[in-house]
DNA sequence: CACATATATTGTAATAATTACAATATTGCA
DNA sequence: TGCAATATTGTAATTATTACAATATATGTG
């Protein structure tokens, strides 16, 4: 708890109870990518008072700084991930799990770069279909 | 008009004004990857009464049967797209529009294929960044 | 340590995209 | 033409998210 503690002092952002408990939370799920509502239900059964706009709140100023980003390919909501390094997902459409893949891809590395004139900030690579768990 | 009338019946879809309308609307604005909203307003200028329900029930169906598909990228609405084939998309933040691009890449090509033992059924690829006209 | 100021949290209300549903209209076939 | 199936429409409900104001907490200065 103390590192988190420290990861969030490192990036400019004032380690404040709920804050330590939602980057808490993301640490231990690795996997998860969950979604705020989510987070909420776990973290309200610790902390009651914790409100929706707060882990909403949480999650924008951690994407501001770099320590989660968003993962938009449900169609119907943000998914969030700890893992900022680029990497590709696949999104299973029995469960709706989102799990992590590694595939070699011509697409990673490239930021800064530009394709077609169009200048890359960010590259995000999904698969859709059915899970291993599924099949 | 009559070719999308065709094309219509060749997939099973019974080929109403407003369907008919839809599909031309898209064939005629490859590039926008319009939103249902943008559809609409376009379609309601000839069409008074269409409603925005006509619109979703239609994107739906043509999706169902792979007259189009959908792009989740941007987290806030879905996008339309009348290219099925899998390709590649780019996103600006400053403009918001979506511009497909044309990237040789190792996620492509693997329909029916499994990932980490998953089976994929769908691949995609997208940049978010700012977009040619927009640097 | 106390106070002032800035920042964070909370709760509620508003917004935006989408879906559900029931009434009406249209289509295609016997 | 008439009937059954399907499509369209309008409205209301739902879901995810954002806006906003009041309250609470944290930080820096004397």
């Amino acid at each position: 708890m103390e590192k988190i503690n420290i990861t969030l002092k490192e990036k400019g952002i004032k380690p404040t109870y709920q804050r330590l408990k939602v980057l808490d939370y993301m640490s231990k799920n690795l996997r998860n990518h969950p979604t705020v509502e989510m987070i909420y239900e776990e973290l309200a059964k610790e902390i009651p008072t914790i409100s929706l706009t707060t882990v909403y709140n949480t999650l924008g100023t951690f994407i501001e700084k770099g320590l989660v980003c968003g993962v938009t390919i449900t169609g119907t909501e943000v998914r969030y991930d700890i893992n900022t390094e680029s990497h590709h997902h696949f999104l299973c459409k029995k469960c709706g799990d989102i799990i992590d893949v590694d595939v070699p891809c011509s697409l990673s590395g490239k930021k800064g770069e530009l394709v077609d004139g169009h200048k890359i900030e960010e590259i995000h690579g999904y698969f859709k279909g059915t899970c291993r768990s599924c099949i």
